[in-house]
DNA sequence: AAGCCGCGTGAACATATGTGCAAGGGGCCA
DNA sequence: TGGCCCCTTGCACATATGTTCACGCGGCTT
């Protein structure tokens, strides 16, 4: 199936609607009444599995919310030590301890894709980082109308698609089109060569129009890269960063980036020199955002997710399990 | 399958925790991950036939919570309707036209109870009246964990059980039940023989109690009588009212009635000497409420119900939709 | 007007889910 | 301890749902 964006011109509207409409219809008898598809494709005058088809367009379309609540009196354990010790809420994702890597950031990241519609709303000015986190929840993105609401640009990143990561603008652009959002592009690379041509960058006027949005925002949305694990995160393999960059985070202390502005364990950024050359934003403008939701699959992030969590960077938190029981198992 | 109350006694309330904990699993799999039953019992390390289990214990015990939104650019054209003639948010319930009364009313209060769960939160006081609808509606409740909420009988009911009624005890206890809360009983009887007995009885503490309570509603539900409807409700058939009464109501010009208050087309109900002698609450006291939800169904309700929106008795309304048609197109 | 294309449809098939039933396990009483 | 009862489980079957495919209906081009 190709991705269901409306069409460029006028289109049937109409048509549209009428389909709407039905899957609405089918939606309530099927989710409100109980009725069996059967039933339902006898009273709507169609085919059973045309009945079949609308209920998944109501629900690929965000028609159909299907959301889950733990009782009250019965919190995970995890999220609540989560909480407790770094005041940030936790969405735990059960995922098998032996799932392959790919499948747990396939499995976190469509989770987390909706998990979100809970925090996008109108009005809203929404960051958006760009990896392979990023790029796998795209993909599963639950369409919600939003009047006003602007997708930004966190960082920059080369026009480079690597295994599995979308050009930026197509990131974006799945993000505008789920949400009925403008999209705020940043052309530009995701580090500068020379500090000082950031500098001068950064002085634009374009360039301050998106950074003035960044300051602005309500939410952010990112994962934490990683750059000495064991299987390095794309940023590090796109060659986007030298051997000698590495050594240079290496001998600074750095365990992690978010946005590409790196870290250290105990959650300073002073002195790390490639920040210079980043295109994120500095942390004191991120946290300005109220919500600042990080997705992390796999052990391997643990300790750039402390350091985040260090940082203060992250309010809610969507984390596969046996990260997060590593996480509170300290 | 019997009331899944729990048993009386301390219970392995271990037992049920895990099974809480396990359904929770279940649904986060099933409903975020898209993993198929088959693949959950895997991981659960049970039997599918199980799983499929959980999953309806997850919906059926509100775990698993569905909503349906309309898009806002295309809302429902007569709830639209409905909203600006009479200010008051409606809930449609598609049912085909030729579904029997009964189906209908089923249908309903399936729906009703589903959304119910929208307007029930911790710390409220809930008003009930009693009736078919009502009783129809608490087969359906979808639990919802709630602290400090409070059920209040709004009128009294003899204890009979007609066709399809439950004794009134009975239905607050579904409610109660079903988000945790107290009850609140009112053990009168519908109507009262003596407008003198009743304002009598009105002066006792402990009825004053509970009028008290009625008149810090925080939700009221209820749905309305139609006396002179060709299929009168259950209240009429069950022996409350006397020809004379009939006749009174018929002169006085009263086309429904609220929790056993009766009004007229026109929304007053001042005069009508029934309502001397009635057990549900002054419809000034009623106002009170901020919330006022009421279930119709069925076409012959439709003068019944013009009456009570008149007397603006209603700011939320569960219809179904053929009932929702006639009223707009008048 | 003919022909082509793309979309949406329902029938038939392939999977996935729901349920009756017999068997097993564990608490509770005698 | 033995026996009883009740709840839970997984199997096998019955239903319900998802998907493939061939078809036919517009709309558009030539």
């Amino acid at each position: 199936m190709t991705e269901n964006e409306p069409r460029g011109s006028a289109e049937g509207g109409d048509a549209v609607n009428g389909k709407t409409r039905d899957a609405l219809r089918a939606a309530h008898l099927y989710y409100m009444q109980d009725l069996t598809m059967d039933a339902i494709a006898h009273e709507l005058h169609t085919s059973r599995s045309s009945v079949s088809r609308l209920l998944s367009h109501a629900r690929a379309s965000g028609l159909v919310e299907i959301s889950i609540h733990s009782p009250l009196d019965l919190p995970s354990r995890i999220e609540q030590e989560i909480l407790t010790r770094h005041e940030v809420r936790a969405h735990v994702i059960p995922v098998p301890d032996h799932a392959s890597d790919v499948d747990r950031l396939d499995r976190v990241a469509l989770s987390a894709a909706r998990i979100l519609g809970q925090y996008v709303d109108s009005n809203q000015a929404i960051g958006v980082a760009w990896g392979s986190t990023m790029t796998a929840m795209s993909r599963h993105l639950v369409p919600k109308a939003t009047h006003n609401t602007e997708i930004v640009q966190l960082n920059g990143a080369g026009n480079v698609r690597t295994t599995g990561i979308l050009y930026a603008s197509e990131l974006l652009r799945r993000f505008g089109d789920a949400f009925g959002a403008r999209v705020q592009q940043f052309p530009v690379p995701a580090f500068f060569d020379d500090p000082a041509t950031k500098r001068a960058f950064w002085k634009e006027r374009s360039t301050r129009r998106l950074l003035d949005l960044q300051a602005r925002l309500d939410v952010a949305i990112f994962g934490v890269g990683s750059p000495f694990a064991e299987v390095p995160s794309h940023v590090y393999q796109g060659g986007y960063l030298e051997r000698a960059d590495y050594e240079g985070l290496s001998r600074e202390g750095a365990v992690g980036d978010v946005a590409t502005v790196f870290y250290r364990a105990d959650g300073t950024s002073e002195g790390i020199a490639l920040n210079e050359r980043a295109t994120g934003p500095d942390f004191a403008v991120l946290r300005r955002a109220p919500r600042r939701i990080c997705v992390v699959s796999g052990r391997a992030k643990l300790p750039s997710l402390r350091g985040a969590l260090a940082a203060g960077l992250i309010t809610d938190l969507i984390v596969d399990e046996g990260t997060a029981r590593a996480l509170v198992e300290a």
